[in-house]
DNA sequence: CGAATTTTTGATTTATCTCAACAACCGTGG
DNA sequence: CCACGGTTGTTGAGATAAATCAAAAATTCG
């Protein structure tokens, strides 16, 4: 894949994190107006370009980010190249919870990426200035282990009908994919495959027949219509 | 499954958490002796019978557990009855670290169980004036958090052999499990098979293959000795 | 426009599941 | 202690969902 460096931008100031669209879903929230010179002295904002890793398993976990535009995957691989997509972070997600000194999973841009990056020091120093925020990174963790309890489920049980509804339903939750049923898809086929435990073919074969079926519509390949909501998250069943 | 009803414990005191064999393993290591007397005055020890299940995916959210002894299966379902399990908890792990209204998985005790039991409004008083204790907890959601993608990793991607490798070297690495190769497993076929995303079948004929390959030995159905954990390793490559 | 990439579709294979039978183990009670 | 019924585990034969291999179609992008 094609990898460019990193833009390494500039020091965030008050300003910016009063107005930063990504605050109200993101850790962020946890703190005051008045406090938010502290947020804006511990981060620094850096924009990531399409199929950049910047966060690769194995290495020391130094800093931690939190995305501001765009959607990152974070995934596992296997030494011989098989790839587990454990994730899509959006607007608003925290990456790198992690207490452990090297980080347990990669993580890269799968479209143009905006982050406020934390070293570790600068965001202890912060937890402890302000407890709310790690109260809201506890939430935050568990929030993510439900969410991990149920594709384990989908991993696990799930035949590839139903995991492919499920992540159409999941998808169309997203506040930032549009209100209805129009569901913007920022990966790839061989991304959603890795995310779901199939294969290309699989993943494609599946949205052949749902379109056939008349449970969607694609409008372009990464814009699918939900047209029967009631039926896909029948089979999703959750 | 035949259920009886939980057997309800007393009040604890400083003097069983003090000398409590879970308490080095557990989130209660980051409460000081001197302050024993505020973790005992929140908990109650209850015993849990094998087969009893005491939390209930989609029940108010009351409690949270401590395991002091015995194993506890977490598990998800989905409606016509298919089953995922997502962990075993044994001793020192904390149950129900969720920030939802009501619990996203179920437990049930696999073998007599001893727990500690926080209601909601203790455990919060708890965590507001030890706040040692919620930097414990964030942690422990952290290396869940580690240890579910790297479940996610293996439900989605590994071949059954592999997943069996790897569910036998990640057992011999408990340390209450004895120190060597010889390894106990509280659970039966069926719950390996839903902990690892297969059949009752194919679990029982990787175990088998291992066996006529000389890579573990069976001295009963539930003790597994590893016989080259080498190999077992390379094939889980983790 | 044309090469490269991604997606779709088709044909075939295969790892795992399902169904079925049998064997081993467990606790209970005679 | 052993017989017995119930549960759990093993093994075999056959079915199948999804993977693999292969090629064509659609899309992207310079």
């Amino acid at each position: 894949m094609h990898v460019r460096p990193i833009v390494l931008g500039a020091q965030l100031t008050p300003e910016v994190c009063l107005h930063c669209g990504a605050r109200a879903q993101s850790v962020c929230s946890a703190i005051a107006d008045a406090d938010l010179a502290q947020l804006a002295r511990a981060a620094v904002e850096i924009e990531v370009e399409k199929g950049r890793c910047f966060i690769e398993e194995g290495s020391p976990a130094t800093d931690f980010y939190n995305v501001t535009s765009g959607t990152v995957k974070l995934f596992k691989l296997l030494p011989d190249g098989r790839q587990q997509i454990t994730g899509f972070a959006g607007v608003g997600h925290f990456l790198g919870l992690a207490v452990t000194r090297t980080y347990a999973f990669s993580a890269e841009a799968i479209e143009p990426v905006r982050l406020c990056r934390f070293t570790r020091a600068k965001l202890h120093h912060l937890l402890d200035d302000v407890p709310a925020m790690e109260r809201r990174l506890l939430e935050t963790a568990c929030n993510e282990l439900a969410t991990a309890q149920e594709q384990m489920l989908l991993l696990g049980r799930k035949t590839a009908l139903e995991r492919v509804a499920t992540f159409l339903v999941n998808r169309s939750r997203l506040t930032p994919c549009g209100p209805g049923d129009r569901i913007h898809l920022p990966m790839t086929r061989g991304e959603i495959a890795d995310y779901l435990g199939l294969t290309i073919e699989t993943v494609s074969r599946t949205f052949s027949r749902l379109k056939a079926d008349k449970r969607i519509r694609l409008d372009t390949v990464d814009t699918v219509v939900l047209l029967d909501r009631a039926w896909l998250e029948e089979q999703a069943s959750n």
